[in-house]
DNA sequence: CGATTGACCAGTG
DNA sequence: GCACTGGCCAATC
């Protein structure tokens, strides 16, 4: 069961270009609902799609800091710094770098 | 249908 | 600069 604002955010996060990263946040602007930003991850969360590119989404916490540091990462700073991810935080990380989206 | 949860954000200590 | 708190929204229990 999709609502007309999970399919939003589901189409936006897919028409994300290659090498561009947004917040949750901006997602959810783009979606119409600039306070969303929680219900954005949820929706992904359980509405996770392979043709949906989640790893280019990150917290405005990453996207305001630019200089992502690829530390170990405990829990707790996955959350605060990358955010989750379906596949692993290594594997976003990893695709981020590769396209160029973290420096 | 009411309450809880969770891939968040911004503000304060 | 990091830790805690309150607030928003949709999905799940």
């Amino acid at each position: 069961m999709v609502s007309s604002f999970s399919k939003k955010v589901l189409k936006v996060v897919r028409a994300i270009p290659k090498g561009r990263i947004l917040s949750y946040q901006m997602v959810a602007r783009k979606a119409g609902k600039p306070n969303a930003a929680r219900a954005v991850g949820s929706i992904m969360k359980r509405n996770y799609d392979p043709a949906i590119p989640c790893h280019r989404v990150v917290p405005s916490s990453a996207f305001v800091l630019g200089t992502n540091k690829l530390v170990s990462a405990d829990s707790k700073v996955i959350a605060r710094k990358l955010g989750h991810y379906n596949r692993g935080h290594e594997r976003k990380v990893a695709l981020l770098i590769a396209e160029g989206a973290i420096k």
